[in-house]
Order: C-alpha cells, then structure tokens, then sequence
DNA sequence: TTGTATGCGTTATCAG
DNA sequence: CTGATAACGCATACAA
C-alpha cells in the first residue's frame, strides 16, 4: 500500500520533482501556469508531503515546541493558548508537546530538536534537577516557564519566567496572620518532591517565624501519592486526615487551587463552614476558585502575561537580541469569600 | 553547528555504521563486546538518533496516535491516561497530538500518518462533518472516540465509541419530571454548532414531550461565543441572563458538567439556593461535580472503560479480528445534592 | 558477526 | 523558469 509521493505527481504533471516542490512551498521561481496545473494534481491525488522527509533535508524550520509536563493540570491551560497565538504571530509553527511524568524532559527535548529541526524550546511545569552540563547540551534557545530549579545552576544558562513562590507563599501566610489567624495549617506535595510544593512550603515556614508562630509538625500534611500530587482528590484526603486528627486549627493553606478545592469539599461534609469554622486559602488563581462556593481566596499567577513574556525572551533569543533572561512576576492575591476575620 | 549522527559514532568506534544501528535498536546479531564499546561511545558524544531519518526509513512503526480536539477539556483528562496505559501495554507508541479548533482533524491525521507511519489512531472529542470519501482515504485503523458524527455516513467505514447522547439527555430530564419539575431551563452550545449539544437538546425535546409538558422556547439558552462553548463561564453568563429574565423555571439542566457550575455560581450569586430555589443537573461526569458545593447531579460518561473500549477496537481492527465496530456505553446518573423534589 | 551500498521522500544546488 | 542530482540520517538487504 505505497503511498502517493512527489514523483508520482512530477510524473502525472510530466514535470521534474523540484518544480512540484516549488509549487507546494510556494517558491518564486515558478510559472502561475505550472505551478496552477500542478497543485490541481495535488489536490485530485489527495497529495501529503511526507514531514519526516521534509524535516530531515531542511536545515532552518522556523518551529518552538513547548514540552509541558503535566499536561492534565488546568494551571497550563491558558497559557496553551498564549503560546499558540503569540508563536503564530511570529509566523512559526507551534508543536506543543506532552512529556510524561517519569520522562526526563531535556532527553525528551534533545530528540525533539534533532527530529524537527526546532528554532526554540519552552519547558512548561515540572522542575528542573538537572545538572549544568545536561542544560548546556541544549545548543537552540530556551526558556523555563513556571518551573522550579532546584540544583545551584548558573543563571547565565537558561532563562526563565516565574513567580517568587517562596514569597507569594509569605504573602498569603502575612495575609492569613493579619486575620488573626495563627494556627495556620499547609496542604503540601509529598515531602521526596523537590518541587514547588517545597518552595512554598519554606514561604510558609518563614512567614510563621517572622509573624512569631511557633510551627506546629501536625498542621503540616504531605500528600502520600505521587506524581500528581496536587489533585482536588489529594486536598480531600488530606484535609480530612487533619479534620479526624483533632488538631487545632482556624486556617488552612493548601499550595494548589486544586487541592483548596477538595480541602473545602472535606470540611463542608464533615458540617463545619467556610470560612466560619475554618479559613482556607488557595494558590494558582484558576478561574474555578472563582465558581466555587464559598469563592476562595487565592493568590493568582498571571498566566496569560507569563506565557507571552516567555514567548518574548524565546523570540529575543533566536534574535540574538538577549542574553538569557530571568523574569519574575509577582502574583496577586485575590481576596474572595473563603477567609474570616478572627481579629476586629 | 552540525550535529553528531551515525557516521560519526561509526568512525569513532572504526565500525560500519549498520553495526551502530545494530547496536542502538538491540538487534540480535551484534557481538556484546561491540555493541557495548559502540553504547558508550553513543553516550560520551550524547548520540541521539534522528526520528525523522528513523521514520522515514521504517515501514513499519507500532506508534497509535491520539488525537484530540480540546484538549483543554477535562472531560479527555481521565481518558489520556488510559489510552497511554493501554497503547503501551501492548508495546506501541503513544502519541498525543492536539488539534486546534479551526484545522481539519483528517488532514492533520493524513499529515501524521504519513509522517509517523502510524499503525493507528483515535480521534477524540470534537465532531464530525466529513463526507464519506474524506473518511476512506485513512487507510489505516482509526477509531472515533467520544465524537458526533452528523452526516449520514456509512458506518461500515468508521468505528466509534460514545454514549448515546439523545437517550442520555432523555434521562436527564425525565429524573427531573420524575421529581416534579416541569418547568425545565436547558443551557446548550450556540445553535449553529451541529455537534453533541444539538443532540442533548434533541433529547430534552424528546423527553419533555413524552412527559406532555410543553416547549418553552424562553428556557433554552445558547451561547454566543464559539468555539469553546462548553466553559463555566457560558454556563455562568446564560444563567445569569435567565435569571434576569424573569422567566421562571425550577430547573436547569446544563449538558456540560463545566457550564453547570457556572450556572450554579450565578444563582448563588444572586441569593438564590440549589436547590431549594433552583435545582440543576450537569452532563459528563467531571470529579469537579463532587467536589463542588452542594455537590452536583451529573450524568458519568464512563470515560475509563471507553478510553479502553476504543483501543481494544482499534487493536483489534489492527490486527484484523473485526470489522467496524460501534460500542455505545450507558451513562451513569449520579445523583448528588443540586436536586429537588417538587412534588411528594 | 560485520561492512557496503541503496533507498526512504524531500529540498537545494546547479546547470540548462 | 525548469530539471537532474546530490544530500539529509538512518535501517536493511546483501555480500563478505
């Protein structure tokens, strides 16, 4: 069952490959006539041009690929969006590409690169624990967005656009504080899990030292299921394991929207009320923070405009018009219905 | 900056470049000692075959590719999982490939068979308005998963897994008429769009019938904005618009789990209750429909069983024990706490 | 067990 | 403007 190719149609037209060729890429160098007769050929034949062909004798393929580990986390949603729009403005193709969890991602790129003749890359999600000569492998631009590094690398390496979770993570625990709240308890990922879910762990460990909380072990739950650590089912969980452990408490900080969201499901069923009984605050900003009941409060990375400013430093890359780059953005902390007031 | 092939590493180790090919796809007749001299050589230089050189060569590729439409949908999240468990329980590859909502998911197909070698592939999500010649051209399996198809095509060419959207949508609203409601509000995609929602309105029609009560042109909403009508946020604005409306109704039945919390906020938000005011009921099955508050009535799409449903068929169609089949999985209702009883 | 030569389907170079 | 031909990087038939 062979499939049609290039020749074929040079045949068909009685003409040679390379001016089929010229007339599927659009070339200059040809006649409308030939060019017109051609393509009607194409289209009756169903013609293809075979990718793998093409990608291996081209040299320059004006492609980004964005590699985003945990595609299913609604968190990356948007930013999809940003990317694909922004990278086709720029008139390059946007391959986004899923990596799986237990993939190594700069493997993952490597072969990318080299099988699409990529321009650029963008890493989306996960965390970097690669050492320094792993990255250097990377010979086309990229940057790191919403990732955490967690190895000492030089920051002349790679360029990356984030927020400081450490300190937004303060910023929620200041917040909760100047509530009255001081029994303050944290939803994070599993304690192995050099992530994320670390950082903002030490914003809350800080922010409790420089508020004058002593920090009570008990208020600090870890999530037993990996990978996908950060799931409404794993708030859930965790949070009734807490409610059941009897440990006091008048606020709960869970390090994803998500896991808020399954935090406040427990609570509601077990009768208490939020955020009359207890408080509870969220991190991302997904728009359902907003839809839920109570809405809760959370402090919002500003997706869409990270998205573009990676595609931004992507772009002055390839234009050599930057040296590597790191952008961070501050997040906003959206007050809604899930926080009482325990002080007046 | 041209990079390392297998010529390379053939004249690094003084060997014939079929025997480094050998060596890197654990061909049996290749010595130990030279093929582990050629693997660390591959690994010092950070050797990485060309996938694209690599498919353009091979006949024959055993990777299945999914592709799917929406992949911001987290209807599809559950079913990704499943269909990279299954693909590489029986050793293929996996390949996710997302297509955007203007492109033509044939096309695209036409693009990676040709590209990949695919053995297969699963469309999922989205709908179907091909013509029957634009069908048969795949000439490889391909199964579609979850997906309308409006024209009238002859099902000898195509395979399919799916609910029954109409007898779904029927469900639906005879639970509701079984609990007294009659005056029953439905929130659907905009009406140009010929897809799975023209059919869930087509149940509700169906079943209001049946149960004698009349149509009320005034409580079926639609969206304006395409192409992702699906959102919380349409569900939010249509129920706002109904409820400014004055029209009244004691239900509202959104057939998208997503537009359903949408809707839910808008009535909370305006002091109203669910569902002592206002009962509503969502479509697919979505875990947010647990979580949310008060957790939401919702007909589960078996997602799971058909995600493996879909690669037992293509499997099969690839190994030629059947023809085309076409599964059609019940929806299960599940009744949570958005529901009231009118009538005793 | 190993090496050489050929072709996969394109695009690009270069001569006509 | 057009056509033959040489790569692109790899896998494989075939010869050794």
């Amino acid at each position: 069952m062979k499939s049609i190719t290039i020749k074929d149609i040079a045949k068909i037209c009685g003409v040679g490959v390379s001016t089929v060729s010229r007339a599927i890429n659009d070339h200059p160098d040809i006649s409308r006539e030939t060019k017109d007769m051609i393509m009607e050929v194409v289209r009756q034949n169903n013609f293809i041009p075979n990718k793998s062909a093409r990608n291996l004798k081209l040299i320059d393929s004006k492609t980004i690929a964005v590699l985003i580990k945990g595609i299913e986390n609604p968190f990356f949603q948007k930013m999809i969006r940003v990317f694909e729009e922004e990278i086709q403005n720029r008139k390059h193709s946007f391959i986004l590409h899923r990596v799986e969890s237990n993939q190594d991602e700069i493997e993952v790129a490597l072969e990318l690169i080299k099988e699409k003749r990529l321009k650029g890359i963008v890493f989306l999600g996960g965390f970097f624990f690669h050492q320094e000569d792993k990255l250097k492998e990377i010979k086309i631009p990229f940057v790191l967005s919403t990732i955490a590094i967690t190895e000492n690398v030089d920051k002349k390496l790679y360029s990356s656009v984030s927020v400081d979770d450490i300190s937004e993570s303060k910023k929620v625990i200041n917040y909760l504080c100047k509530y009255g709240h001081e029994k303050i308890a944290i939803l994070v990922a599993g304690n192995k899990d050099k992530s994320i879910s670390t950082l903002r762990l030490q914003g809350y460990l800080d922010a409790l030292e420089s508020n004058n909380i002593p920090v009570n072990e008990k208020l600090i739950r870890y999530t037993k299921s990996s990978p996908n650590a950060y799931t409404m089912e794993n708030g859930y969980k965790l949070m009734k394991e807490l409610l059941e452990s009897g440990e006091e408490f008048s606020a709960v900080y869970a390090i994803s929207d998500s896991m808020a969201m399954g935090a406040c499901k427990a609570i509601l069923e077990s009768g208490k009320k939020i955020p009359d009984d207890y408080s509870v605050i969220g991190f991302d900003g997904l728009d359902m923070t907003y839809y839920y009941n109570p809405s809760i409060t959370t402090i919002r990375q500003p997706v869409e405009d990270m998205a573009r400013e990676t595609t931004n430093i992507l772009f002055d890359l390839i234009n050599k018009k930057t040296e590597n780059q790191h952008k961070v953005f501050e997040g906003e902390l959206l007050i809604r219905e899930s926080i009482s007031r325990l002080n007046k």
